[in-house]
DNA sequence: ATTATTTTTTAGATTTGTCTAAATTTTCAG
DNA sequence: CTGAAAATTTAGACAAATCTAAAAAATAAT
């Protein structure tokens, strides 16, 4: 089976809307697409038609094995194009997301076998989130929200949940990145933001928000 | 201005055309795009609003300035990313064309820049065709078809005009590829079949119109 | 439990790129 | 130079992906 770029988007949202949502809804598949609701509603019908999603009028939906077995092909290739962007043609990781996004829709998988050799079997991308292997199996990591973390444990930045370029500018501003070993040295009540430290430098101050978004294994 | 990936195909195979026919006609057009003739008389009154063709009713077209500046971006990033799939990927110079008319299409300059640096600026494409540089410009070779070359005169394939699967992988089977040195040993009246000699192997047989389609430099 | 609100779906339209069939224009042959 | 053939364009239709506006269903609130 072979499917629109248009499809593989809708596929691809849904596959990351179920992680958070067990049942996934019209309007919120509509806000994550930058669509109607009315539009949404045309595509399921399409792809119910493909058997990429268990739907029921007014009841929301999920994709079924092979709909998920899809979209892992899609979030494998968009995370080793990011890879290739990032750790061969030099960009930084705020500025590749937008290429990944037309390249992910390359249909040789040939071609995505042999980038991923190319690269060294890459098992992360420059986010920090898992590159499906050619069978679709993602290995994973136990990663805690610094917002979480305890206080004075070094721990290594494993990846960022909230990838916006204003997120990630702002990361680059503090010199996080994958694999930065930092410390939270303080908590305060009264806005839950946190004092971190980073090597030698002075210590900076980050807030909830930034906290919650960047995971780190302890 | 942005164009839709299929303006683009049209945009590249006029600008082929060209090539060859001063005037291009819809019909000629319409065989090179696998459409009927009513589809290109639709799409050229579009490329006309966009300013990308002269087009006379009945008369013909021509790319403008405009539409060959364009050209040229697609036609590098066609021969970039074959390039890419070739001396990066491993991939033989057969398997690569399908896969670069769907990178071709990716946006991003800045992307078409780093890729151009990360391969060294290459001058040639795998199967020996100018990739223009990020101004447009190309390098012209003096080239001469194979059917033309004196005999006994050592000379270097530089390039393949018809680069269907079937003559490519003639090719390989000749073991002829970009840069291999050969001579014509003799040259048969009747069918105006070649016998040519690679280094130190065999003569082998090659048809006219093997010939005609494999260029070298003198 | 009935009404009000929110969510979802349907109906009908639009754009892009394509098609077939018919009409028109150009070209070519006698 | 005129009629037939070939090439081109127009007209009308269709599929994909979207939209708006209206209708229908589900949920929440009194």
């Amino acid at each position: 089976m072979t499917y629109t770029a248009t499809e593989e988007n809708y596929i691809k949202a849904i596959y990351h809307l179920q992680d958070v949502h067990e049942k996934v809804s019209t309007t919120l598949l509509s806000a994550e697409m930058n669509t109607r609701p009315a539009s949404v509603t045309d595509m399921l019908k399409k792809l119910e038609l493909k058997k990429i999603v268990h739907y029921q009028k007014y009841r929301g939906f999920n994709l079924t094995e092979q709909g998920n077995k899809t979209a892992l092909v899609v979030v494998r290739k968009h995370r080793l194009w990011e890879y290739f962007l990032v750790n061969k043609l030099g960009f930084d990781w705020d500025e590749v997301h937008s290429m990944a996004e037309e390249l992910e829709h390359i249909s040789s998988s040939e071609l995505t076998t042999r980038l991923d050799n190319f690269l060294g079997n890459p098992a992360f991308d420059p986010h920090g989130d898992p590159i499906p292997d050619n069978k679709g199996k993602i290995r994973v990591i136990k990663q805690e929200s610094l917002a979480k973390i305890p206080l004075k444990k070094t721990v290594t930045v494993s990846s960022v949940k909230n990838q916006s370029i204003e997120m990630l500018e702002l990361l680059n501003h503090f010199k996080i990145g994958i694999g930065t070993r930092l410390k939270v040295t303080k908590r305060f009540d009264f806005d839950e933001s946190l004092e971190i430290k980073i090597a030698t430098s002075h210590p900076t101050i980050i807030s909830k928000q930034v906290a919650q978004n960047v995971f780190c294994i302890i």
